[in-house]
RNA sequence: GGGCGCGUAGCUCAGCGGGAGAGCACUCGGCUUACACCCGAGCGGUCGCAGGUUCGAACCCUGCCGCGCCCA
C-alpha cells in the first residue's frame, strides 16, 4: 500500500459512534434545505403526508415503523429526482391533551370551571408551547426527512378554517345534522364518544334474571347491568314467540319501581336467548332505543352525566351506578325477584378509549356526520382503483367497513378543539356560519358549547396540511398524496375519514393512491407490546444505544407485508453490527486506494470476482428496485444485507485482497471496489441515512448522498461463467476450510500443499486467492504431502489438493467427514433414482425439471465415487 | 356467532407445486494489519394433525386441533 490516500478518507474516524454524530448530521441536512419541496421545481411530486401523531405523545414503536417506512419511500423518492414532499404536524388530541391540563390542575385541587372556557383554553395554549409535541424532537433523532417549513398542527388558523368549511358544506348537504340518540358516554370525560373511541373487553360482571310482573304476567329478564331495570319502559318478546303470546299489548308491573310497563312485540327480539324476553331500557341501551322508538316508549334518563343515579324516583337516586348495581339487586332479591344469577359473569364491556372507565350508553343530543354516502364514495375510489390498498388482503376489511359505518358522532363537551359553527337564535333559529360569514348577534344568540372530534380535523388532514379550502400551488401539485402509510391497526381511525374528506372536498378526488399498511410490533417472543405486560421497549432508548440507523435497519427488515414484527434489543444490537460492518468496509476500501472515480475497466479486463460482483450488484439493485416499488421493505433490506455482508464483504473484498497486491488487478479492483461501495451506500441511504451519509461523503468527497441520484445502472450485466467459476471456487475454499477445521488445523497455522486439476476447473488464474483464503502454501523442495482431499465442484469438475502436514492426518477425523459426505450424497442419490425410476415422472415432468434431477444423480454418483475411493485409501484406525 | 390470518430449526420469521432457508441462540477453532459489534467451521427440522388432488405437496383442496386479530 504505497499511494497516497485520498485526503477525504483523513475524515473517516476509526469507528462509527452514532451517538457523537447523527444529531450533526441531521441539522446539516435541515440547515441545507434537502428536505423542503418545491413546487416549482420542476421535478415530479412525490408527497406523503404524516398520519398526525397526538400533540400529547412521545415516539413510541409504532410511530418509529410508520416513520422509517415513510422516510424510506421519500428518501428514495428524493434520490431517483422527485420533489419529495415528506408533510409533519400533529393533530391537537382534544380528550386526551384537556385530561393532562385538567390533572394538572387538580394538583391545586381545581377544575376548569374554576377557569372558565378562555382561560382554561388559554392553559392549554400555554401547556401546548411549552411540553406538547416532544414528538417532534424524537423525529429528528430517527432521523426523518421532513419539510419542518410546512409543519402543520390541527388548531392552526388554516386547518381550523379547513375545519369550519368543511362543517359549513356538509351542514348545508344535509350531511351533518343534530339529534338525540344514544351515544358512547364517558363518565368521566363527561364526553361522547364515537364508536371507535370505545375499546371493547372481558370484564368480570354479574348476570342476573329477575322475575317481572307476578302470576300468569310473570315474564323473567336477565340482565348485566341491573341498575338499569329503574330505567325500563317495557319488556319485548319475539312476535312469534307462543310462550309469551297472551302478554303481549298487557301492562305488567316494574319491580321497586312499581310502574306498569307495556309488553311489546319486535321481530329484533331473538326468541333463543336466554328466556326469549329482554328488559327495555331505550335511555340506556342502543338496541333498546330503537325497540323503544319503533313502539313509542317512554325514554326516562336515570343518569347524570356522572353516571350517578338520578330522577328514578327511588331511593337509589344519588348513588354511583356500581353501587346502585349492588343496592338495586339486594333489595329485588329481598323482594323474591332474582330468579337466577351468574356472578362472575364474564362479558365484553366498552370502556373509554383515552381513560378506561366503562362507557354507558346515554341518550343525549349529539352532533353527526351522515358517513352512508361519503363511506359509499370511499369503498368506490378502492374499488375502481383509484386508491389501492397495500396488501390487497386487507382490501376486504375496508370495504366491510365502510358498508357497514354507523353515523359519526362529531361533537365533544369538551372545551379544546374546534368549536361547532352554529348559532342558536333566541326563537329556536339554527344558524351554520361558514368562515367568511358573520355570526349573528344581538339578544338570545349564542354558540354551540361543544367542539369537534380531533378526528373531524385529522380527517382532512391530507388536503388542510396543502393549504384546502384555498387553491394553493402546494395543494394543486401535491394532491392527492402518494401514499399513506400507517399500522393496519389505525385503517379505520384515519384511513377511511382521510378518503371521506379528501373524496367529498375535491371532487371526487381521493387523498391517496397507495395506501400502505403495516403490521404491529410485538415483543421478542411475538407478545402484544403494552405498559400492563412491562415488554414496552422505548425507541429512544434503543437509538440511544445502538444508534437510529440500527433501529431503521431493524424495523424494514423486519417490516413483512401483512404481519407483524418481532424486535427486541438484540435484534437492534445486530442490525447495529451490520452497520458496523458497512463501515469496516468502506474503512478498507479507503485504505485500499479505492475510489468511484477510478474508471471500471471494460469487462475483459476485469477479474472473474470482478465481474461476479458487478453482476450481483446489478441484480441486488433491481431487486431492491422491484421489492421497494411493491413495499416489500423486509425482502429489500434483506438482499441488501445478504449483499452486503455474505457476498462483499465476506468473498469479494477476501478476494480483493489478492488482486490488490497484483500491480496489473490492483487499479482495476480499486475501481470496482469504489464503484460497488458507491453504489451500495446510495441503495442502502433511504434505510440507515446516518452511516451512510458519513461513509459516502467520505468516500466519494460528495457533498451529501442525500441529494445524490439513486443508482440506475450501477453494477453490469451477469456474467454466467464468471459466476460459475467464483461459485467453484467458494466450494473449493470452503472444503479446503472444512478440512483444516476438521483436522484440527489451528487458523494461522499455514500448510503447504499443491493444487492439481485446477487447469481443468477452469480456476487456473485463482491459484492465489485460494492460498491466501485457506493459508495453503506453495510447495518447497522437500514437499511430502501426507494428505489428499479431493473437492468436487458444481459442474462434477474436482480438484485434488495434495498437502503436507508434517505428520500423521487425524483419521478418525477424516473419516467421519467423509462418512457425512457420503451418506448425504446417497440420499441425494436415492432421492433421483427413485424419481427417475417413476416413468410417470419421466413422461409427465418438465423435460428441465427432469434434466435437473439427472444432473444431480450424476453428480452424487461423481460424489460417491470420490468419497469411496478416498475413504478406501484411508488406513483402517 | 360472522370474517380474516397464522401454526416451518431452541426463539423470531422467509419460502407457498419440483434439491428444507435466514437472523439470533448453541458447539468447536481463531485477537489472520477492514471489522472480536469480528473471522472460519459446524450442530439443529416426520414444515400442527388426518385425509385428498398430483408423476411430484411445507406449498393446492377438505376436515380437525391450537393461537391471534377484527366485527357482533
Amino acid at each position: 500500500m504505497t499511494e497516497t490516500l485520498p485526503s477525504r478518507t483523513s475524515d473517516l474516524p476509526a469507528k462509527w459512534i452514532p451517538g457523537e454524530v447523527e444529531a450533526g448530521l441531521y441539522q446539516r441536512w435541515v440547515d441545507r434545505g434537502y428536505f423542503e419541496a418545491d413546487p416549482a421545481s420542476g421535478k415530479p411530486p412525490f408527497c406523503i403526508v404524516i398520519p398526525p401523531p397526538n400533540v400529547t405523545g412521545s415516539l413510541h414503536l409504532g410511530h418509529a415503523m410508520d416513520h422509517t417506512l415513510i422516510d424510506i419511500l421519500t428518501r428514495r423518492r428524493r434520490m431517483q429526482g422527485y420533489d419529495a414532499l415528506w408533510l409533519p404536524g400533529m393533530d391537537h388530541a382534544g380528550i386526551a391533551t384537556q385530561n393532562v391540563v385538567e390533572r394538572q390542575l387538580a394538583v391545586d385541587g381545581k377544575t376548569r370551571h374554576d377557569f372558565g372556557r378562555e382561560l382554561f383554553v388559554d392553559k392549554v395554549w400555554d401547556w401546548k408551547r411549552e411540553s406538547g409535541g416532544a414528538i417532534l424532537g424524537q423525529m429528528r433523532r430517527l432521523g426523518d426527512g421532513v419539510d419542518w417549513t410546512r409543519e402543520r398542527f390541527t388548531l392552526d388558523e388554516g386547518l381550523s378554517r379547513a375545519v369550519q368549511t368543511i362543517f359549513k358544506r356538509l351542514f348545508d348537504d344535509d350531511l351533518i345534522h343534530r339529534a338525540e340518540r344514544i351515544i358512547n358516554w364517558c363518565p368521566r370525560c363527561h364526553t361522547a364518544l364515537s364508536d371507535i373511541e370505545v375499546d371493547h373487553h372481558e370484564d368480570e360482571g354479574e348476570l342476573v334474571s329477575i322475575r317481572y310482573g307476578d302470576g300468569d304476567d310473570a315474564v323473567v329478564v336477565a340482565t348485566t347491568r341491573v341498575e338499569t331495570m329503574l330505567g325500563d319502559t317495557g319488556v319485548a318478546v319475539h312476535p312469534d314467540d307462543e310462550r309469551y303470546a297472551h302478554l303481549v299489548g298487557r301492562e305488567i308491573e316494574l319491580p321497586i319501581v312499581g310502574r306498569m310497563i307495556p309488553v311489546v312485540a319486535d321481530e329484533h327480539v331473538d326468541p333463543s336467548f336466554g328466556t326469549g324476553a329482554v328488559k327495555v331500557t331505550p335511555a340506556h341501551d342502543p338496541n333498546d332505543f330503537e325497540i323503544g322508538r319503533r313502539h313509542d316508549l317512554p325514554m326516562p334518563s336515570i343518569f347524570n352525566e356522572a353516571a350517578v343515579v338520578m330522577n328514578s324516583g327511588t331511593r337509589f337516586d344519588g348513588m354511583d351506578r356500581f353501587v346502585a348495581r349492588e343496592a338495586v339487586r339486594e333489595q329485588l332479591r329481598a323482594e323474591g325477584r332474582i330468579v337466577a344469577e351468574k356472578r362472575p359473569y364474564l362479558h365484553a364491556v366498552g370502556h373509554c378509549s383515552r381513560c378506561d372507565t366503562v362507557v354507558e350508553p346515554r341518550l343525549s343530543l349529539q352532533w353527526f356526520v351522515k358517513v352512508t354516502p361519503l363511506a359509499r364514495a370511499a369503498g368506490d375510489a378502492v374499488r375502481t382503483g383509484r386508491t389501492t390498498i397495500h396488501p390487497k388482503e386487507l382490501e376486504k376489511r375496508f370495504f366491510d367497513w365502510v358498508e357497514n359505518m354507523h353515523d359519526w358522532t362529531i361533537s365533544r363537551q369538551l372545551w379544546w378543539g374546534h368549536r361547532i359553527p352554529v348559532w342558536y337564535g333566541p326563537d329556536g333559529e339554527v344558524v351554520c356560519v361558514g368562515p367568511d360569514d358573520e355570526p349573528p348577534t344581538g339578544a338570545g344568540w349564542h354558540q354551540d358549547e361543544d367542539v369537534l372530534d380531533t378526528w373531524f380535523s385529522s380527517g382532512l388532514w391530507p388536503i388542510s396540511t396543502l393549504g384546502w379550502p384555498e387553491q394553493t400551488a402546494d395543494l394543486q401539485r401535491y394532491y392527492p398524496t402518494s401514499v399513506l402509510v400507517t399500522g393496519y391497526d389505525i385503517l379505520f381511525f384515519w384511513v377511511v375519514r382521510m378518503m371521506m374528506f379528501g373524496l367529498y372536498a375535491m371532487d371526487g378526488r381521493p387523498p391517496f393512491e397507495h395506501v400502505f399498511l403495516h403490521g404491529l410490533i410485538r415483543d421478542q417472543f411475538g407478545k402484544k407490546m403494552s405498559k400492563s405486560r412491562g415488554n414496552t421497549i422505548d425507541p429512544l432508548a434503543l437509538i440511544d444505544d445502538y444508534g437510529a440507523d440500527a433501529l431503521r435497519f431493524t424495523i424494514a427488515r423486519g417490516s413483512n407485508p401483512g404481519a407483524d414484527m418481532s424486535l427486541s434489543t438484540e435484534w437492534v444490537a445486530g442490525s447495529r453490527n451490520f452497520t458496523t460492518k458497512l463501515w469496516n468496509a468502506v474503512r478498507f476500501a479507503l485504505g485500499s486506494g479505492a475510489s468511484p472515480d477510478l474508471p471500471v475497466p471494460p469487462a475483459d479486463r476485469l477479474t472473474d470476482a470482478d465481474r461476479w460482483i458487478l453482476g450481483r450488484l446489478r441484480e441486488v439493485r433491481e431487486q431492491t428496485d422491484a421489492l421497494l416499488e411493491d413495499f416489500q421493505f423486509a425482502k429489500a433490506t434483506e438482499a441488501l444485507y445478504h449483499f452486503t455482508w455474505d457476498e462483499l464483504c465476506d468473498w469479494y473484498i477476501e478476494l480483493a485482497k489478492p488482486q490488490l497486491a497484483e500491480p496489473e488487478l490492483a487499479e482495476g479492483t480499486r475501481a470496482v471496489l469504489g464503484h460497488a461501495l458507491d453504489a451500495l451506500l446510495r441503495l442502502l441511504h433511504p434505510i440507515i441515512p446516518f452511516v451512510t451519509e458519513a461513509l459516502w461523503t467520505g468516500l466519494t468527497g460528495g457533498e451529501s448522498v442525500v441529494i445524490t441520484p439513486w443508482p440506475v445502472d450501477a453494477g453490469a450485466p451477469a456474467d454466467a461463467a464468471a459466476t460459475a467459476r467464483v461459485e467453484a471456487l467458494q466450494r473449493l475454499i470452503t472444503e479446503l476450510r472444512r478440512f483444516r477445521t476438521e483436522q484440527g488445523l489451528p487458523d494461522r497455522r499455514s500448510v503447504a500443499g499443491r493444487l492439481v486439476g485446477l487447469d481443468d476447473a477452469g480456476l487456473a488464474g485463482h491459484e492465489p486467492a485460494i492460498r491466501f483464503l485457506t493459508r495453503l502454501d506453495a510447495p518447497s523442495d522437500g514437499f511430502a504431502p501426507t494428505a489428499t482431499v479431493e473437492v468436487g465442484l458444481p459442474g462434477n469438475g474436482s480438484v485434488h489438493v495434495e498437502l503436507d502436514l508434517s505428520g500423521a492426518i487425524d483419521v478418525a477425523a477424516e473419516r467421519a467427514r467423509l462418512g457425512r459426505d457420503l451418506t448425504a450424497a446417497q440420499k441425494e442419490l436415492d432421492q433421483a433414482e427413485k424419481k427417475l425410476g417413476n416413468p410417470k415422472f419421466t413422461q409427465k415432468a418438465p423435460a428441465h425439471v427432469v434434466d435437473g434431477i439427472r444432473a444431480r444423480r450424476e453428480a452424487a454418483l461423481a460424489d460417491i465415487e470420490r468419497v469411496t475411493a478416498r475413504l478406501e485409501t484411508l488406513p483402517s484406525s
